[in-house]
DNA sequence: TGAAAACCCTGAAGTGGGTATAGAGTCAAG
DNA sequence: CTTGACTCTATACCCACTTCAGGGTTTTCA
């Protein structure tokens, strides 16, 4: 199959296949004559796994480490269960910040019910006078909130 | 006072401050015969108003917006209100999407409760064997999990 | 006084995970 | 034989910084 073929049935755009190539995730395809890109059914199912990895939010570096799991079949797979852990871990540790940075959204949102003019308003108040929290400071696995 | 104490006083890297007056959030900093940036209380108000919205996850772009209301005292603040209804929003949203993701996580977890090989790891399994769920596919405003 | 240390400058490139473009080549149908 | 759909490479762009290279300036201390 060609690369938009394989484009269409994976849910994939044709760039990020190309992407993917480039950064080592899929193995180069063969080519035709013409320099196009053939695909087998093994690189449709790989292409799946990386996309499954993607759409549960792994980094392309953790999905690395899980292909190359894959591809040595007899290997322990200790790492992969320290991995999930720590993913898992890392996305409950956002979901913890992000609540708490929602709560303070809510207060700051309350501090002006009615608009007035900018120099009353509640809110740009409240971020003037507002503690600086260490909130957006370190670094994160789980990304925030754009 | 000069950048190194404006950084340390706001807990911000110099070079953040910098990036941020090539970005138009700070004003262009007086400068003394040797170039050497000089700042008034005023830049550290201001950096500490942008650092505080930054700290609620705000966009640059959303800092400006509100950067414009507070150098226009008179002007109507509704705008600020739905800027931050919006982005209230966005991270609730994202709230949501990190909740289901844990619980899918926590699912794939529990299919290899011990170390096997990698060939009968039902992590990998579970991987290669999930439908694709459009989770990661929407463009969001609220970071993933990284 | 002179040298070392601490501070600061500009400009460019790198990060992640793609997305978008330009400009060209390839291939199938009519 | 031409049209249009498809594909190719290479490059630039997104965000919010961070890091680096290669200098210049100011302070401190012997």
């Amino acid at each position: 199959m060609r690369i938009g073929e394989l484009a269409q049935a994976s849910g994939t755009p044709i760039e990020t296949i190309r992407f993917y190539e480039r950064e080592g995730l899929l193995p180069a395809a063969a080519r035709t004559e013409g320099k196009y890109r053939i695909y087998a059914p093994q690189h449709a199912n790989r292409l799946a796994f990386i996309r499954q990895c993607r759409s549960l939010d792994m980094t392309l570096d953790e999905v690395r480490v899980l292909l190359r799991f894959k591809d040595q079949p007899l290997a322990d797979c200790g790492e992969v269960n320290c991995l999930l852990d720590e993913h898992i871990s890392h996305v409950a540790e956002r979901i913890q910040a992000l609540r708490a940075l929602e709560k303070e959204l809510r207060a700051l949102r309350s501090a002006c019910p009615v608009p007035h003019t900018a120099a009353d308003c509640g809110i740009l108040q409240g971020i003037d006078h507002a503690g600086a929290k260490p909130a957006a400071a370190s670094k994160r696995h789980v990304r925030g909130a754009h």
